[in-house]
RNA sequence: GGGCGGUUAGCUCAGCGGUAGAGCACUGCGCUUACAACGCAGGGGUCGGCGGUUCGAACCCGUCACCGCCCA
């Protein structure tokens, strides 16, 4: 870092300091609902690394908040930190080198460095929270400061994370809820199964992801005589076969629906359907339906109403069965206790390869293999295939609500607005109600009971619930309403729901956290709905979806009335900048070293809503050679002591007017959410106008002491710095007070109006001065002089008209050029300027 | 396979019906008492291809190609 930069720092952390300490950015309750713009801020994930896409659209959110909090809005900006859930326990599992078994007692004395190295020690599930715990608070308070050093202006008072007692009791408060309307329901059902982690998870959280196969061609035998062949990717499914299917035109196929088949090895008679949703095009045009290969067997399966085969196991090993009893019919249980037993305990993948061999053995394969490339469900964290596996899990019904779902999303204003269209191509696809019950220990539990029956077992049916007032509850450690704690496990006692939410379960409610819902309603209609929800592109399926799907199902509401949508940071080669990817090695606090906040801020700002923004260094160089114009701009206007006036030279006018052309369009920018749009023409008029141009066509009359020029320059200074604010908060308030007694913050001042100008017009005297300047410029830059060589003589032609717009001009143009004699002729004959420029013979330099 | 964006100067991007723009990079000049962490001047683009609408198209319409994202 260089010196120039510990400047910088100083005066970072100096406003900081003062920001902090005068509460610049607090909300003010007392103010009515229609001053107040409530922003419902994301919470980042604290357990991921920051990076410098944190930056990227943390500022998108800062930018909005302090154009509001400048037109006079009484701005809630609070902050969350999204502590609870998978990715947290992934690093503690990490940093402590453990890992959480419940059935390990707890242990009050466990101390663990982190870092540690060695064998992985299971911990209690209390332990493990409390580590959880210990990790969450150091990378909050990481995330604390980088948001602080970047000047994000948020009510630190207003903070919440999503596993704190306040999250508990609203996320428990809310699913009680949903359960007494019936939209919440318990069920056993195969459910999507991520076999790493062993847990349920939602339709949100999967993605497809190409992988190779090999079809399989399978020989089956049919009853009555005769075969089929059967083309499969997963042959170790074939145990669990359960049907075969064929499109009711096949022709191939026709003559033996309604029959049996026989399954190989397993002797298996499966029914012989017809179903449109077979594809004749597809392997053989025939399947197999497995319980479970993929969602199409489970419709099938139901619709069938066959018994369920389950072969596949919680961890993904194939679990043990017993041919011949239950659902496991055969004709001949020897055989099939045989060929399966072979594959019992193995690995998915393994039984993949293994049952190929035992087919092959008993000639059972027909034809050779082929390769194929299919689609492959995974857990979005995960690495290995998921499967179905049949668990009691809890749903809320989302597939009912479609339509009231996707009217509710038209009522928001979305920012841009095609992400509209992401969010109802995502709801008009919903397969499936949302699972909001997973098999994790970090996260807000789920706040029922289920009474045991007097012969131990225990009454799923029967849900023993808190009452609101001993909310947050964990059904592990309390005891359910009439129960005493010895009774838990016992007969005719209770058991609690040993399950967690899915994170997303627990922020699809921030608005109902921050509001104080449902105890202080006051505060609640005070900031709910909210304003704004900025949130990237990326969770528009999960956070933007869920959180208007809880608002419909609390009380009919739409959460926010706009959605402002980031794009990604991207790295040099355009992909998103990610972790796990590992393409994001620049560490944002370096990035802010060596650009300051406000250079970082620029790159961000200069950025459109819902545009992927590459990552580049040059455009933050940009913002900081604009924090240094903006400096050295100011120093010379406040440099001048004499007293100012409203604008009464021609050219002072006219840049006054102009500046209020500018206030106008910039405003107009920023209702239009295009806070790219503000800055570019801010920054091209400050840059244009005023520095290259005005602040030299005036400096000579300011030197002398001219009140409209310093009154002009003052004005003008004022406004462009306002304009500048939300973006460059740092450098703003540094000059903004750089002549005051008393410090008054400019992210409080008023946002600039043409109606605060004095009265003025353009008569077009600026760009003719202008003109002829430039003409001055170039004539000594081609004769390869200083500028500052004199003229020895100017001759200006032009239509008259022009010719007397340039005289109100000509004086300055002449202290700025150092010109010695002019003249102005005007000529009707000619369209344009036409100049003669004599030069003079350059100042002698002095001896060095 | 479906949807949504994008393709403009070497790079990053703006412009979105009326004579092609900015910053960086490049070339030349210049230390001028706000600024060399800078200024001034300049070179550089048949606005992805092909059709069409229009007096006029980077911009509207159609089509194709490629890139990215989202979804299957």
């Amino acid at each position: 870092m260089s010196k120039k930069n510990d400047d910088i720092r100083e005066m970072e952390e100096r406003w900081r300091a003062y920001w902090a300490e005068a509460g610049t950015y607090k909300y003010d309750p007392d103010r009515a609902r229609g001053e107040t713009f409530v922003v419902d801020t994301p919470p980042p994930t604290v357990s991921g690394s920051l990076h410098i896409g944190h930056v990227f659209s943390f500022t998108h959110t800062d930018l909005m908040a302090r154009y509001q909090r400048m037109t006079g809005k009484n701005v809630f900006y609070p902050m969350g930190w999204d502590d609870n859930g998978l990715p947290t326990e992934r690093r503690v599992q990490n940093v402590f080198s453990v890992r959480c078994d419940p059935s390990v007692p707890y242990d009050p004395d466990l101390k663990l460095e982190p870092g540690r190295e060695g064998d992985v020690i299971p911990v209690s599930r209390t332990n493990f929270i409390e580590l959880c715990d210990v990790v969450v608070t150091e990378d909050e308070a990481k995330f604390k400061d980088l948001f602080q050093r970047l000047a994000l202006s948020v009510d630190w008072d207003q903070h919440y994370e999503t596993i704190n007692e306040r999250s508990r009791f609203v996320s428990q408060l809310s699913f009680l809820r949903l359960l007494e309307k019936g939209e919440a329901e318990l069920r056993e059902a195969p459910t999507m199964w991520d076999v790493e982690f062993q847990t349920s998870v939602a339709q949100a959280e999967v993605e497809d992801r190409e992988r190779e196969g090999t079809y399989q061609h399978i020989r089956f035998g049919v009853e009555g005589g005769g075969d089929i062949v059967v083309a499969t990717t997963r042959p170790e499914l074939l145990p669990a076969c359960v049907a075969v299917v064929a499109h009711p035109d096949d022709k191939r196929y026709k003559d033996i629906i309604g029959k049996n088949a026989i399954t190989p090895l397993f002797n298996a008679p499966v029914p012989i359907v017809a179903d449109e949703g077979a594809d004749p095009e597809k392997g053989t045009g025939i399947l197999m339906n497995c319980t479970f290969g993929d969602a199409s067997d489970i419709d099938w399966w139901r619709a069938l109403g066959v018994p369920a085969r389950e072969v596949i196991g919680r961890d993904g090993k194939m679990v043990a069965v017993t041919w011949g009893e239950d659902a496991f019919n055969t004709e001949d249980s020897a055989a099939a206790q045989k060929a399966y037993d072979e594959l019992s305990g193995l690995y998915v993948n393994q039984a993949r390869k293994r049952i190929v061999e035992l087919l092959e053995e008993s000639g059972a394969i027909a034809g050779e293999p082929e390769k194929t490339i299919r689609a492959v469900k995974f857990y979005e964290r995960g690495e290995r295939p998921l499967e179905f596996v049949v668990t009691r899990q809890w749903f809320v019904k989302i597939m009912n609500k479609k339509d009231r779902l996707l009217e509710q999303g038209r009522k928001i204003n979305w920012r841009p607005e095609m992400y509209l269209k992401r969010y109802v191509d995502w709801v008009e696809g919903l397969n499936q109600d949302w699972c909001v019950s997973r098999q994790r220990y970090f996260g807000v539990p789920i706040p029922v009971w289920y009474r045991v029956r007097t012969d131990g077992s225990i009454d799923h049916s029967d849900i023993l619930r808190p009452s609101q007032e001993n909310l947050p509850v964990d059904p592990s450690s309390d005891a359910p309403p009439g129960f005493t704690p010895e009774q838990r496990g016992k007969p005719g006692g209770f058991v609690g729901d040993p399950d967690v939410f899915d994170t997303w379960a627990t922020s699809s409610l921030t608005p109902l956290i921050l509001s104080g819902w449902p105890d202080d309603m006051e505060r609640h209609r005070a900031l709910y709905p909210s304003d704004l929800r900025p949130q990237a592109h990326d969770i528009i399926r999960t956070w933007a979806f869920y959180t208007i799907t809880r608002s419909w199902l609390e009380d009919g509401s739409i959460p926010w009335s706009n959605v402002a949508i980031s794009g990604h940071g991207l790295d040099p080669n355009r992909k998103k900048l990610s972790k796990s990817k590992g393409n994001a090695p620049v560490v944002p606090t370096d990035i802010l070293d060596e650009f300051g906040s406000d250079g970082a801020r620029y790159w961000s700002g200069a950025a459109r809503l819902g545009v992927d923004a590459t990552f580049d260094t040059n455009v933050m160089r940009e913002g900081k050679r604009l924090v240094t114009k903006l400096r050295n701009a100011a120093r010379l206007v406040q440099m001048f002591e004499g007293e100012g006036s409203d604008p009464t030279h021609p050219l002072d006018r006219a840049l006054i007017a102009r500046l209020g052309d500018l206030i106008t369009h910039v405003t107009s920018r920023w209702e239009a959410w295009d806070h790219a749009g503000a800055l570019a023409a801010t920054e091209s008029w400050f840059w244009g106008d005023l520095t290259d141009n005005f602040l030299e066509i005036s400096k000579d009359r300011a030197y002398a002491g001219d009140a409209s020029a310093i009154g002009t320059l003052r004005t003008a200074l004022s406004v462009v710095l306002r304009l500048f604010a939300p973006y460059l908060p740092y450098v703003t308030e540094e000059v903004w007070n750089a002549n005051r007694d008393e410090v008054s913050s400019i992210h409080r001042a008023p946002w600039p109006t043409a109606g605060e100008l004095p009265d003025a017009e353009d008569n077009g005297c600026f760009d003719s001065t202008v003109e002829i300047l430039t003409h001055i410029r170039r004539a000594k830059s081609e004769a390869k002089v200083s500028l500052k060589t004199p003229v020895d003589r100017l001759s200006v032609r032009g239509p008259a008209e022009k010719i007397e717009l340039l005289k109100q001009g000509i004086t300055d143009i002449a202290s700025t050029g150092n010109v010695k004699q002019h003249e102005l002729i005007a000529d009707d004959s000619l369209e344009a300027f036409v100049c003669e420029i004599v030069l003079g013979e350059p100042e002698s330099k002095p001896a060095t």
